[in-house]
DNA sequence: ATACCCGGGACATAAAACGTCCTACAATGG
DNA sequence: CCATTGTAGGACGTTTTATGTCCCGGGTAT
């Protein structure tokens, strides 16, 4: 029932726009009675003429009948209104939400698709479908994208296609290595993200647990340097949110670290920062690459999780103020609300 | 399911054509693995600009990609595609059907609409709004229409609405007294549609089961005359259809006249003549108004029936070859391509 | 009677769609 | 190896459509 419109939204992604358009239409005149075109326009925030397209339309569907004395709806357009009724609040379930995410964290743009990763492999699989297509928006040409790994940005990875606005566009890795298992590291991903889409990739070959004199040398480096200012002058990044136990596990950080994180309340990871439940900082990993204060010059941040168990952490990293576009899913949306 | 789709074509039709559009540019492309654009305009009959178009707008949507050597699908498209099977089968199987009635018949048009009158009172109700809606697109202004009685048209009126491209038109019965009951009579329909639309009538009073003196002498009468030649003069014809025997029983023809028609295999009655399975007339109620040779100067014939058990009377009529327009139900739309 | 709001006609303008042609490039077949 | 054919994509003038902005005659309520 819900997925007709999920597939027909992939072909005609204006088809939304359109129907809660005049749906909305039809909604005011039945309530309002009898009303004309520029009390109707004004209520609805239409100009005068593009609302008149619409009642036109409209009129010609036998959806709505006028008179001298005004617009009313018709008989077939009150029955259409009700049966459209569960419709509507299928496909606007989700907008409102996204709304209301974007109002509580002032975010430009919040995609949420319907399910739950932690339990629907489909979901997850959507939600890389989303990222790709929010990737794609926001691109222009010769950008350089910075991306982050983990199992949800390769599953975007997986969902780019060839594209002739991403050909001249670079695509390098947020941040050096993280501890991260190779398929899912951020240089893994933004390798098959060029390959995809014919840009090209920089990589950043940071070995995990360096000392930290070899550390020091190494970003000294002058292939090193390049590939970090190309870094720290992206102009789009996109990136996974994680939650901060199950992150510092992943990446084997030691005990001690742990403990400390968890004595600072540590919740949520992203970019390979911690944060806590307020959006501060709590603990960074030592390696090169994007900072957090390069995200204020950066335009365009994409984060991208789902998933029930991580809605808490997406809302913390949330609160730290730094993201534009949300791309999640329900059940996560549906956690990030109870904490704003 | 389906519901959802009727909604759509209620709200959107043109939506719906944009849908089939682009589906059927992405399953040529499918089938063809590498086409280029001109290649495809030609097999879609679509100009090439056109095509291009759709083809920039779905290369944006990741559905396709494309590369010097031609276009191909992508795999998010082919997974579309495959998505898609039901739904456009279900919005646009009847289409088919349509299109195969309108070349068997030559008809310009014939809209069907699902499920089946005979059993759903919904698809009865359905298909009167359709009548309207077909009525709708052919008037134009200051129009004369002549339309029969019956339930079906019952519903057709019904189904009509204030509307100003029908403001100046005339509506008129198209054949005097047939012995229906009142409320399903052809002057009663005429002044119901009248009301509805805010248009004229004029009707023709002829008492049934006349004598032959009385009716001479009616028919000379200078104020039936005229509505009369109103009526010859009609530039759109709406009726209905039944199954021959129903009809006389109904009309309470006598019994010689009934054994008459069965002898000569009447199937089909139509605006008061009996047609057998080969679309000859086999008799005629005798009554004043609309001549069947009348029908060749009328610019618009629109049959209005449906029901599983209607099906073999609708081909039969059809078969005369005097209709433009068909609206009809799924269950007699497939009796009727029994009988092509 | 009057003041107001109505639908709908009109028109200039901005924007989108379209038809048409051209160019550089890839593949294919001799 | 070259000619031929088919490809995407750029360019540009034209046509169609969408939109903003008025205005007018006609109902309606006060």
């Amino acid at each position: 029932m819900r997925e007709i419109l999920d597939i027909q939204k992939q072909l005609m992604p204006d088809l939304m726009d359109i129907m809660k358009k005049r749906y909305s239409i039809l909604q005011h005149i039945l309530v309002s009675g009898v009303v004309g075109r520029r009390t109707l326009a004004s209520s609805l925030d239409m100009t005068e003429r593009v609302l008149r397209g619409e009642v036109d339309f409209l009129k010609e569907l036998g959806l709505l009948e006028s008179d001298a004395s005004g617009m009313k709806i018709s008989e077939s357009g009150r029955q259409l209104l009700e049966d459209m009724q569960p419709i509507i609040k299928m496909a606007f379930g989700l907008t409102d939400l996204e709304d209301s995410i974007a109002k509580a964290f002032h975010l430009t743009n919040v995609i949420i698709v319907p399910g739950d990763s932690d339990t629907s492999i489909f979901t997850k699989k959507e939600l890389g479908r989303a990222g790709a297509a929010a990737l794609r928006k926001y691109v222009s040409k010769d950008d350089i994208i910075a991306v982050t790994g983990g199992s949800t940005m390769a599953q975007i990875a997986n969902n780019l296609a060839i594209s002739s606005s991403m050909k001249g566009s670079w695509f390098v890795p947020a941040r050096g290595g993280l501890g991260e298992s190779v398929d899912m590291q951020a240089n893994t991903i933004a390798s098959i993200m060029a390959k995809k889409t014919g840009g090209k990739y920089r990589l950043l070959h940071v070995p995990d647990h360096l000392g930290e004199e070899a550390y020091q040398s190494l970003i000294q480096d002058p292939q090193i340097q390049e590939v970090v200012n190309a870094v720290r002058s992206c102009r789009i990044v996109v990136h996974g949110i994680g939650d901060a136990m199950v992150m510092a596990r992943r990446r084997k950080v030691d005990s001690e670290t742990t403990s400390s994180l968890r004595g600072d309340g540590a919740l949520a990871e992203a970019l390979g920062y911690y944060f806590d439940r307020q959006g501060n900082v709590v603990h960074k990993m030592p390696t090169v690459g994007l900072r957090l204060e390069d995200l204020q010059r950066v335009e365009v941040v994409i984060g991208v999780a789902g998933g029930k168990s991580k809605g808490e952490a997406i809302a913390s990293v949330l609160r730290h103020g730094q993201e534009d576009v949300l791309v999640t899913d329900e059940a996560a949306a549906l956690e990030i609300m109870k904490h704003v």
